[in-house]
DNA sequence: TAATCTACGTA
DNA sequence: CGTACGTAGATTAT
């Protein structure tokens, strides 16, 4: 009891902890998909959110060596000398783990000229005269003598940095025989290889604390060295200066002059942005519940900010809603909660006032006029709720801001994917949740018109960022593609459940018997869909040369076996091909399948904040890469159909829509003429780069430059070129070389939009999208370099984006507008399917095609394929 | 059971 | 050593 009023200083030593850490997990399995190694941080943060979690130190702070050298380094030029240099892949980690740290507002120390375990040990006196408990966490054992009745030092066992050993002055003389102080005189007659300190030879532990029992002290035993017999003694006597050395160097420094002393390092909440930010680079994820559990982010601990407190909402009668509203004014918060797909509750909330009711007939007729009108709301993840309205018979008008598309939009890459995210990431505050976990929860959640209170101050906190091109990218393409994307999913695609279960019973039975196959040419069974069993199969059994190493061993994906087929044929290698790609379609048409609804259609989700460059995404089931490349794939698309009471399908996709944006970014006078002069853009390329009459374009020169181009917008090199086209390393440069010849400046255009983002840190589309890239200027080479080739194509995709979604809502507007039954079902990238009501077909085509065709106005025209048919493959023709 | 890896479908 | 996605099954970590 009379610990707890005690202090508890937790003083570790980061470079020594994270080394351990580096070796004991492996360094392969961690690792961003940038290449950027991790797992001497994520180890040495593991530990370290158990020791805080299980010690609770009031004080805290980690030190770190500055560099190699230090004050022993100028004593004893061979100290820590045999050392090999740390492995390049641990080296980068130190300074992302001190940014960690740092965002968890621990207190990081160094100081030049002396290392960590000095800083441990000065800070640890101090501690102890200042009356605090002190843990010393290092994996040095030198830090023992610090060990007293105050001081403890947690030690990592032999297997890494997950169990830490409690040295309490008992613990040290059970385990060396001998007190803490006196451990430096044991290790300077044994020696400390590591540090390249030599000891006496023949000397160990038990010899060592057998003399210094016997003889008191170390000074002593020195002196009467002569008594000692035999090899050792003889051994003794010769290693004296060394044993004074070791002596000297190894005692750990009590008085260095530091900026701060225990008192300073009271532990700080931590920034809850900062740390999610820098873990999300580290794709540190189940790290980052614990480390705000550890570190004392509760909620219930951290109360939302004076000023914060959300406004008790009121329940008025539908008739004081309506005038609730009327009287609102300004912008208001909208909130409805959903059971089922349909509203259940709606709270709204201005800044200082908040109201909620049940979804009633009543209510439903009293916000009516004001939910349709123009008068301006703010929601929060609008889409879903937009769709909820439909099915309840009411359309949503007036919004003015979604603050989870302004949140994506500002920040593309982060996962916020609701309001306590953003309330967390843009306010600072804790949304109040209920704990799902408790039947009766101890916190109450906020309530639908609290919610809709913090999404209003977070919308004005997300305005304040917003920058003006970005904000205008949220209003005229983001919201009103919004409403379009609510209708799409709203009314889903006809999908023949008769036409896809006859395939799918189809490549079943072609698997099996294809699986059967493959087992005799190898006399056993294996399991296919296995890459480790394959790997025994190709490279044991069949004993083929190894392929491109992955992460886990050796790769077997359908490139591999195509070479190896090549160079060492066996025919295993076709039937898993053929193997593989029955079980792909099969998969592919079952999950359709089962997404297949009572009425026949299946609904896709867009997610509208799912990519980085400002493309949709479909999910659940994925609309948008249903196969097309071969010929039977063309029965998965003859399964999508015209619905009932539809008359057919209209696909309409943009052509070399990302080619154009190219020529009009970098204004190349070939591209551009190449693009208005009508010719085939490959054979007028491929004419221009061989240096032939466009007539005279071989097949395979049309193949080459088509790649070349395409290869252009994602940064490809001669060595990615090559590999694609099969071609030799020298051909793929020169083709890139005669190719620039003729459009050197959509070379010039790729550069200096790389170097344009350097400086802004962002890369913008036509219509003012951003994207951030803060790792164009990262000093390691692989990040940097992805980076610069994302960099290079976001322009590119994204415009092609924001031109398909500006189409997209067009045609919408202007269907509803001239009243046409017809509707978008789908959005494919650059591609769109339309199902055309009876008799709207020319109306609907002219619509189209024009609405495509002037979404942007770009120096080169945009190009709009039409097709038509009763299914998506016919209408895809 | 949850996270990760490999492979593969699309633009 | 080519951008942007989502999904499934196997494997590995917990």
């Amino acid at each position: 009891m009379t610990d707890s009023a005690k202090p508890t200083l937790l003083v570790v030593d980061g470079h020594s902890l994270a080394y351990r850490a580096f070796f004991a997990l492996p360094v392969d399995n961690f690792s961003t998909k940038d290449g950027q190694h991790t797992n001497g941080i994520y180890g040495f943060l593991s530990m370290f959110v158990n020791l805080v979690k299980a010690e609770k130190p009031t004080h805290l702070a980690v030190a770190f060596d500055t560099s190699r050298q230090s004050f022993r380094t100028r004593e004893y030029a061979e100290y820590k000398a045999n050392r090999s240099e740390s492995p390049a892949e641990f080296k980068g980690q130190i300074p992302l783990l001190q940014e960690c740290l740092q965002a968890m507002n621990v207190r990081v120390l160094t100081k030049e000229d002396v290392e960590a375990d000095d800083i441990l040990a000065t800070l640890a006196t101090q501690g102890a005269a200042l009356g605090y408990d002190v843990l010393v966490c290092s994996g040095d054992r030198d830090t023992i003598q610090l060990v007293t009745d105050d001081v403890t030092l947690l030690y990592p066992n032999v297997q890494g940095v997950s169990q830490l050993k409690r040295y309490t002055p008992d613990a040290v003389v059970e385990k060396y025989g001998l007190p803490p102080e006196k451990y430096p005189d044991i290790a300077a007659l044994v020696g400390e290889t590591s540090d390249n300190l030599p000891g006496v030879p023949k000397v160990g532990e038990k010899t060592a604390v057998k003399w210094l029992t016997q003889y008191g002290s170390l000074d002593e035993l020195l002196t009467r060295a002569d008594e000692i017999k035999g090899v050792v003694g003889g051994n003794l006597r010769e290693h004296i200066d060394g044993v004074r050395r070791n002596r000297a160097l190894n005692t750990l420094l009590r008085d260095v002059e530091l900026e701060v002393g225990p008192a300073d390092l009271e532990v700080q909440p931590i920034d809850p942005e900062a740390v999610r930010d820098i873990f999300s680079r580290l794709e540190f994820r189940t790290l980052l519940p614990r480390v705000f559990d550890a570190m004392g982010a509760d909620p219930a601990e951290t109360p939302a900010r004076p000023g914060a407190t959300a406004p008790t909402a009121t329940e008025p009668d539908p008739a004081q809603l309506a005038a609730w509203v009327a009287a609102a004014g300004g912008e208001v918060g909208v909130t409805l909660v959903l059971q089922g797909g349909l509203p259940v509750r709606i709270g709204l909330a201005t800044a200082d006032a908040a109201v909620e009711t049940a979804w009633t007939e009543e209510a439903a007729a009293a916000l009516r006029p004001w939910l349709e009108g123009d008068a301006p709301k703010v929601l929060t993840d609008a889409k879903p709720q937009v769709k909820a309205l439909r099915r309840a018979g009411a359309h949503l008008g007036g919004l003015a801001f979604d603050t989870l598309l302004a949140g994506w939009l500002l920040r593309p890459s982060l996962p916020d994917k609701n309001l306590a995210d953003l309330v967390g990431r843009y306010l600072d505050e804790t949304l109040p949740e209920a704990d799902p976990t408790q039947l009766v929860p101890e916190t109450e959640g906020a309530t639908p018109g609290q919610l809709s209170w913090y999404t209003l101050r977070v919308a004005a906190a997300l305005r304040a960022e917003l920058p003006e091109s970005v904000a205008g990218v949220l209003a005229d393409i983001e919201l009103p593609t919004l409403d379009t994307l609510a209708d799409m999913e709203l009314a889903g695609v006809a999908v023949s459940h008769e036409k896809l279960s006859t395939f799918s019973a189809e490549l079943a039975a072609r698997a099996d018997a294809i699986a059967q196959q493959a087992y005799a040419t190898i006399e056993r069974e294996v399991n296919l869909g296995s890459p480790k069993q394959l790997q025994e199969v190709l490279f044991d059994q069949l004993q083929l040369p190894k392929t491109r190493k992955t992460k886990t061993g050796y790769s077997t994906d359908a490139a591999v076996l195509a070479d190896l087929q090549e160079t060492n044929p066996h025919p295993f290698l076709d039937l898993l091909l053929q193997h593989r790609e029955a079980m792909k379609l099969r998969q592919i048409i079952e999950s359709l399948d089962v997404a297949i609804a009572a009425d026949g259609r299946i609904r896709t989700t867009y997610l509208q904040t799912g990519s980085q460059t400002g493309r949709l995404s479909s999910t659940d089931p994925n609309l948008q890469n249903i196969p097309i490349r071969n010929e039977e794939s063309s029965r998965i698309r003859a399964a999508f159909e015209v619905g009932a009471g539809y008359e057919t399908l209209l696909t309409a996709d943009y052509s070399q829509i990302e080619m154009r944006i190219m020529a009009h970014l970098s204004g190349d006078p070939g591209l551009v003429e190449a693009f208005n002069s009508g010719e085939d853009l490959h054979r007028f390329v491929g004419a221009r780069v061989f240096g032939v009459e466009p007539a005279d374009v071989t097949p395979a020169m049309r193949t080459k430059v088509k790649a070349m181009s395409y290869g252009l917008v994602y940064g490809l090199s001669a060595f990615g070129l090559s590999k694609q086209l099969r071609i030799e390393q020298t051909e793929a440069k020169q083709l890139m070389m005669e190719y620039f010849a003729r459009f050197g400046a959509v070379r010039d255009y790729l550069r200096s939009s790389v170097e344009q983002a350097r400086i802004d840190g962002f890369t913008e589309t036509i219509f003012g999208r951003r994207r951030p890239f803060p790792d164009l200027s990262s000093p390691n080479r692989v990040l940097r370099e992805n980076a610069e080739r994302a960099a290079l194509n976001a322009p590119i995709q994204g415009s092609a984006a924001d031109i398909m979604k500006i189409a997209l809502f067009r045609i919408h507007g202007e269907f509803a507008a001239e009243q046409l039954a017809s509707r978008v079902l789908l959005q494919i990238h650059d591609e769109l399917v339309v199902e055309v009501a009876p008799g709207e077909w020319d109306a609907v085509e002219r619509i189209v095609r024009s609405r495509m065709g002037d979404a942007a106005e770009l120096t080169v025209p945009l190009d709009v394929q039409i097709g038509r048919g009763a299914d998506w493959n016919e209408a895809g023709h």
